[in-house]
DNA sequence: CATGATATATATCGAATTGATATATGACAC
DNA sequence: GTGTCATATATCAATTCGATATATATCATG
C-alpha cells in the first residue's frame, strides 16, 4: 500500500490540499492506523496527476496561504478498487515507548517515569481525539473509528493499572 | 530511533546472528511493537562491528549452515544507554487492513468478509504468540508483554462483538 | 529417489519513505 | 517590532523496506 493509493483514498472523503491530506493522518479519521509525511504526499499528489487518476486546482485564498485543491477522477476511483482488491499485509507497529519499557533496565528510573507519563498523556489526548471524531460516518467507519477507541482505552487501562510494574520493579521483586 | 540502536537492544538479551534478530521481531519479544528487515538488519550490524559496539565470531553449525553470532561490547552498552536518554517518538501503525475496513464502500462484499476473517485469525495467533512468550522475564518485561496482549485481547474481542458494523451495514441502515 | 516445500542463514539493491529543512503568508500576542 | 503559531508547498539526503539471490539441510510425497 503506496502513498498514492493513501493519497487516492483520502480523497474519496472530499476534495482536499496536501496539507489537508496530512491532517487526516496526524489528527483526522487515519490518525490511528496509518502515517505519511509531506515528502511522499506531495510527490504522490504529482504523480497521480499526471496519471489523470486526480484532478488539481488552485485556491486563493486570503488570510492564509493559496492552496492546491486536489479530487479524485472516476479513473482515479477505479485505480484505488484494484489497488484494495488484495489481502492487506499485516499490521506494522513502531513504538519506541515500548522498546524503552522492555529495555528499561538501561534507563534512569527519573527518565522512564518521564517517559511513561508522557506516553500515557499521549494516549489520552488520542482517544479524545478519536473520539470526537467524524459526524454521520457509515457503518464501516464508525467500526473503524470503534477500534481505535477500543485500542486507546485497553492500552490507557492497561497502563494504569500495571504502572507498578513498570516503575516499581524492586517492590514487585520484594514481594515474590 | 535507527535499526542500529534496535540491533544493541536486541542483544542485550543475549548474543544473536542476524537472522535471530529478525526472529525477535517476527515471533519473538519485539513482535508487537516494532519491525526491521533483513536489509536493514545486516548492515547495521556491520557498521556496529566496525564501531566497535559489537564483537562477531563465525560458529560452524552442522545440520544446517554456519552463522555470525554477534554480542555487545561495554562500549556497546554505553552507546544503547545513550540513546535511550530521549523521549521517545509518538507510535506509528500502519495497518492497511484498517485502512480497508474504513474505505469498505470500495470493496467487493466477499472480499472484505475474507479480509476481515484473516485479519481476525491473525489478530488470534499474535496473541498466541505473545502469551507463550518468555518465563522468568523482569518485571518491565512483563509490563511489555502485558500491553501487547491487552492490545490484541482488546482487539479480537471488538471485532467479535462489532464485526457485524462491517460486515452487514445494510442491515444496520434498515434499523435505524 | 527426484521434486518441491520449509527452515536456517547471509547479503544486496532499487524503490519507497522519512524526517529535516527551506520558503512564504498572515494572524495574534506581548 | 519581535517571536511564535498555523497554514501551505516543496525538496532532499539518509534511512528503511521489500524483493530477490544464494546456499545448506531436512522432511514429505508421489
Amino acid at each position: 500500500m503506496d502513498v498514492q493509493t493513501l493519497c487516492l483514498g483520502s480523497l474519496t472523503l472530499g476534495e482536499a490540499s496536501g496539507y489537508e491530506i496530512k491532517k487526516l493522518f496526524e489528527e483526522g479519521p487515519f490518525a490511528y492506523f496509518y502515517h505519511a509525511s509531506y515528502g511522499s504526499i506531495y510527490p504522490a499528489l504529482g504523480n497521480l496527476l499526471k496519471k489523470e487518476l486526480i484532478t488539481m486546482r488552485e485556491e486563493v485564498q486570503d488570510g492564509r496561504p493559496d492552496k492546491k485543491v486536489y479530487a479524485i477522477t472516476p479513473k482515479g476511483d477505479a485505480e484505488l478498487c484494484r489497488k484494495l482488491k488484495k489481502i492487506p499485509a499485516p499490521d506494522k507497529i513502531r513504538s519506541e515507548a515500548m522498546l524503552m519499557f522492555f529495555l528499561a533496565e538501561h534507563l534512569e528510573p527519573s527518565h522512564l517515569g518521564e517517559v511513561f507519563e508522557g506516553y500515557l498523556a499521549a494516549y489520552r489526548e488520542k482517544l479524545n481525539c478519536v473520539t470526537q471524531l467524524g459526524e454521520d460516518l457509515t457503518p464501516h467507519r464508525i467500526f473503524a473509528r470503534g477500534f481505535g477507541q477500543a485500542f486507546y482505552n485497553a492500552a490507557i487501562t492497561y497502563m494504569e493499572e500495571n504502572k507498578h510494574l513498570l516503575l516499581e520493579p524492586s517492590e514487585q521483586k520484594a514481594a515474590q
